[in-house]
DNA sequence: GCCAACGTTGGC
DNA sequence: GCCAACGTTGGC
């Protein structure tokens, strides 16, 4: 059964663009030195989805992930702790989804995003996964 | 660029 | 094990 999750990132830092140039192999979502974050990521399986959002410039939700690899340890780190998934594009939003958006609609206030905007990983409920592409006015292929 | 919120570190 | 000090994130 299938989990969804959202991944932050500044777009001046990598942005979605840059992941869709990956490819289908995606790329290890290297950095996270939060607990919260990396469990996260553990508890990911493959095929899971995520929203892709770009932090401080636009402050939107742009596209769509995949979790292509399991949670493994993070190359960029020194210690084994922290690990990541590896993800790719899948597709983007015909609209983005800003956070004023997710703000002001009512069946996304208890959306981590909203309520806790340091949390660079986070799980999204099923529900609000949906809210969340109907405002977007669904998805457009790669 | 500022600062509030949050997480982590380290002294006790 | 508490908590003050510090660092970082990210919205504004």
């Amino acid at each position: 059964m299938m989990a969804y999750w959202l991944f932050k990132s500044e777009p001046d830092v990598f942005s979605f663009d840059d992941l869709i140039a990956k490819g289908d192999k995606g790329e290890q979502w290297d950095g996270v030195r939060n607990y919260q974050a990396r469990n996260n990521m553990r508890a990911m399986k493959l095929g899971d989805r995520g929203l892709f959002y770009h932090s401080n410039i636009g402050k939107e939700v742009v596209g769509i992930c995949e979790v292509v690899a399991l949670a493994h340890p993070d190359s960029t780190a020194d210690d084994p702790k922290w690990e990541c998934v590896d993800i790719k594009a899948v597709a983007r939003v015909v609209r983005p989804v800003t956070l004023d958006d997710a703000k002001v609609e009512p069946r996304l206030s208890n959306m981590v995003l909203v309520n806790n905007s340091r949390l660079s990983v986070q799980p999204v409920a099923d529900d609000e996964w949906d809210v969340v592409l109907e405002l977007a006015g669904g998805t457009r292929a790669l």
